[in-house]
DNA sequence: CAGAATCCCCTCAGATACTG
DNA sequence: CAGTATCTGAGGGGATTCTG
């Protein structure tokens, strides 16, 4: 019904579990990139499977793409925000901004306080 | 543990179903305001505990304030959008606008086309 | 290193029935 | 009219184990 929606997809999606501290961390990183187990450290206490899903979410929905380099062993795999996930970005921020007029009696999270977010 | 993040909190309740409709209808409403009936039947499908579940959450969120008129029988329940809900109202803008620039391609809801949507 | 495969629990939301 | 109460099915997410 209103699944179709686009507005409504992207806002089910961010509202995941880790999707929006996933997009920070990647925000955070040179380049806006990072590697898995860089992300999967960053996040203390998800698991791969979880991460895995949430990083194949955004590159299917445009907000991340993957790049493996198989020249050597162990693999490395990168994910980088595109220019649809930087824009993302700014989308958060103005949710932020809404959160800090309204809701300022509780504006920190579990990583760090609204106010001094990178956002 | 991102679940104490104010922008985390409202992007999930925004995420729930039914939620940005619910808004958007009380947006519509002469002084952004609607009946409990009138949100029903403008939300075809949506069941009675469903509809009371997501607008006791607003009420809670300061979104939306309800206001019960009992002087005659049956008794009148009016919500209508706060300051903050308007606010809210905005940021949704700021999605469709992030939607409407990158994911082009399925823009419509199952209501109305976002292009002609009143956001 | 970067995942995939399984299993399990818990929350969400729909259906249905009842009330002041 | 505007809800509440109960039950059920589906999906989300954690823990654990296995692999190219």
């Amino acid at each position: 019904m209103q699944d179709v929606c686009t507005v409504n997809q992207t806002v089910r999606y961010l509202a995941r579990k880790w999707t929006l501290l996933i997009i920070l961390e990647l925000y955070k990183g040179q380049g806006h990139t990072r590697r898995f187990t860089e992300l999967k450290e960053a996040l203390g206490g998800i698991t791969q499977k979880v991460l895995a899903e949430r990083l194949r979410e955004l590159e299917h929905e445009g907000i991340v793409t993957r790049r493996v380099d198989a020249t050597d062993f162990p693999v490395r795999t990168e994910y980088t925000l595109t220019e649809s996930g930087l824009a993302l970005v700014d989308v958060v921020r103005g949710i932020k901004a809404w959160a800090l007029a309204w809701k300022v009696e509780n504006a920190t999270c579990g990583n760090q306080d609204c106010s001094v977010c990178v956002l």
